[in-house]
DNA sequence: CAGTAATGTTGTGCTCTGCAACCAGCACCC
DNA sequence: GGGTGCTGGTTGCAGAGCACAACATTACTG
């Protein structure tokens, strides 16, 4: 088997490994925001407000999920919704204080977790694991 | 920020991202065998032979679950069930013949995605990818 | 032998998900 | 203006995946 061959079967192994803990993980680190939730709050954060429509195709989800998850949030109070005045079928949808606040702590005890698994990478090797994992990702 | 931080909070980012879609993409990629029955397969494959504990363990799945996975791939005949020999309340998970056929093709058509995904990187990078996913995964 | 631990199975209930049917705005075109 | 079709969202329904708890069976230990 060729060198490439080789490097490919790694990363199928290690990505699919990834994919199988990861879920398992999420709900340890924040119980009360599941890894869906947390990243649809975390996208309307970073775009300022988005729609549910917005979601649904950034997540590869149905609507019908993504509506249901937005209720579950709205229920919590983590985010508020506003018709949109230019569309009045859509909705802008942001997450409300309670909301920034869940936010930030979920991501910091994130990162807290990152950082300790990191610790004895220097900063070139986090770098370039940051640039192929971009790479990777702008192919979806 | 940091270079650091700008790198460990892009890393967070991509592998959330991954984690997200993963189930989507492999029910995309073999619709009959989902992401946790194909692991699982390939596990006891892998270590010719386990018993439902071990999947358990490895997975990080509760013992109900794995129970009714096993169940499910083998009413579907892709694995054979023996009683332990040596522990008559252990049982030794194997994939069948069909199994073994299921398995390989599901591994093909995996393959076959991750080639299309990465003709445009070149050995080198491919490799420092799968070296940086690997240091990755062991902290697990 | 009695008590404890390990292996699986089953009952129950929850969450996440997709599909299909539906309603409400918007856009276009005759 | 009135049809036709598209888009954004909601709801009913069904299925998959999961955990927890209770249980039966087998093994180990004092």
């Amino acid at each position: 088997m060729s060198g490439r061959d080789a490097s490919i079967e790694t990363i199928q192994r290690e990505l699919t490994a990834f994919a199988r803990r990861a879920r398992h993980k999420a709900s340890q680190l924040h119980p009360e925001l599941s890894l869906v939730s947390y990243s649809m709050l975390d996208l309307m954060n970073e775009r300022g407000g988005c729609r549910a429509a917005d979601l649904a195709a950034h997540f590869m989800l149905d609507k019908s999920t993504v509506s249901r998850q937005v209720g579950a949030l709205e229920k919590l109070g983590v985010i508020v919704r506003e018709v949109d005045p230019d569309d009045h079928r859509g909705q802008i949808l942001r997450p409300s204080e309670a909301g920034l606040k869940l936010l930030n702590e979920a991501y910091q005890m994130r990162r807290q977790s990152f950082l300790e698994r990191f610790t004895d990478w220097d900063d070139e090797d986090l770098a370039g694991f940051a640039r192929y994992l971009v790479r990777y990702g702008e192919a979806d």
